[in-house]
DNA sequence: ATAGTGTGTTACCGGTCAGTCACATTACGT
DNA sequence: ACGTAATGTGACTGACCGGTAACACACTAT
């Protein structure tokens, strides 16, 4: 429903692009494929965007796609990594200036999401997404979504536990909670959204439970 | 993948259903139809469900499916409309026993959460799914979505007013992102996960605002 | 020049999707 | 007993789904 379908028809977007001044002048058939794929199964869920979709998106065909990936339920799995470990970039840069002083960390994790993050992902969490979109307990891509959020919780844990915090793990969780649910609110109110809560929230978790 | 899909083969099980003594015998077509979609939206996503599959579960076909309903979408709708009115349902039951006290109903509301609706509900909320599930802007079960989601954040803004809070606007939002999120981490973590924070992090967060 | 590798083309498979048709059957109120 | 309303049956449409087969082309390294 109004959800614009790729046809054979005509947007092979990335198809003759100006050749970069680089020596890489070649981005294989997989890498546009997985970009496609990426960002349609972002904007438009994983069971909303087909194999031809995705093919059609970059200009190339089916069989390309069959022969870098082994199904659809394979490359939702490599999408999903591929988000996880975004995130995961994006943790370590926004906590790497305050390497040492935990609490600033999770204070600039938070900001960070509102001022960046938030802004380029109107979608919410992809991984969580995913996590709704699968309930299949044994797809391909659900154990990668349980790893993520583990990871996560014993990040969050983690930061609490070496900030001081009287309750580490409470708050730990708790933080993880005003996170996820940031992301999740990101789907329903546009701008100006509760998530921008988030980040006061936090800080007054912190402070409730001593962490400096 | 690995979901069972109904067949016309053979589970009507509500069919021939052991008369009950009531008077109202006669669970009409409709009904049977809506909650078996309810219970199969609910568990395997809206997407993951087709029409065929509600009509095989409660027995009927699907000439009567759309003798009652004008189109899947509008079923959708009408599930989501449901879920939201059994959603304030709750928070009216919750909050009932604590009139004139506004944080205690905020807290009433987390507890009831925790104790009834969390272990109820393994697949979070049905309308935050449906959220993530339903990309397409013009879709009508969009529309009840974006409603419930605001109505929510008023009354969470409201109750967090009502209590005095410094700043209601941010902690009404902070309380809803808890929810959201406790909502969220029951599709990753089974039991012990981190929704079990809410409850005391809506606490900490109620006395940092001198909520009384 | 040739051989290999990567890629494109077209057609196809079986299955499922939402939705509709004409028609047969049941149940119920009177 | 009869009429009517509710429900069931099976076949069907056109579109899309994930996935495959056979074959043609283009590039590049030797």
């Amino acid at each position: 429903m109004s959800i614009e379908k790729a046809r054979p028809g005509d947007p092979p977007r990335n198809k003759g692009r100006a050749a970069a001044v680089e020596e890489t002048v070649k981005p294989r058939v997989r890498d546009r494929i997985f970009e496609a794929a990426s960002e349609l199964f972002y904007r438009n869920g994983i069971r909303g965007v087909g194999v031809d979709a995705i093919v059609c998106e970059c200009g190339t065909n089916k069989m390309s796609f069959y022969r870098s990936f082994e199904s659809k339920d394979a490359l939702i799995a490599e999408y999903l990594r591929d988000q996880a470990q975004g995130f995961w970039d994006w943790w370590a840069r926004a906590t790497a200036p305050h390497e040492g002083h935990p609490r600033r960390q999770i204070e600039a994790l938070f900001d960070s999401y509102l001022t960046d993050t938030c802004k380029k992902q109107p979608r919410g969490c992809a991984i969580s997404n995913a996590a709704v979109e699968i309930p299949e307990e044994d797809h391909p891509g659900r154990q990668v979504a349980l790893e993520y959020k583990s990871e996560l919780r014993r990040r969050f844990r983690k930061l609490a536990k070496d900030s001081g915090a009287r309750d580490p793990e409470t708050l730990g969780d708790a933080l993880l909670l005003l996170l996820e649910g940031s992301y999740l609110t990101r789907l329903t109110f546009e701008r100006a959204g509760p998530m921008y809560a988030a980040a006061t929230a936090a800080r007054e978790l912190l402070d409730a439970h001593g962490a400096r």
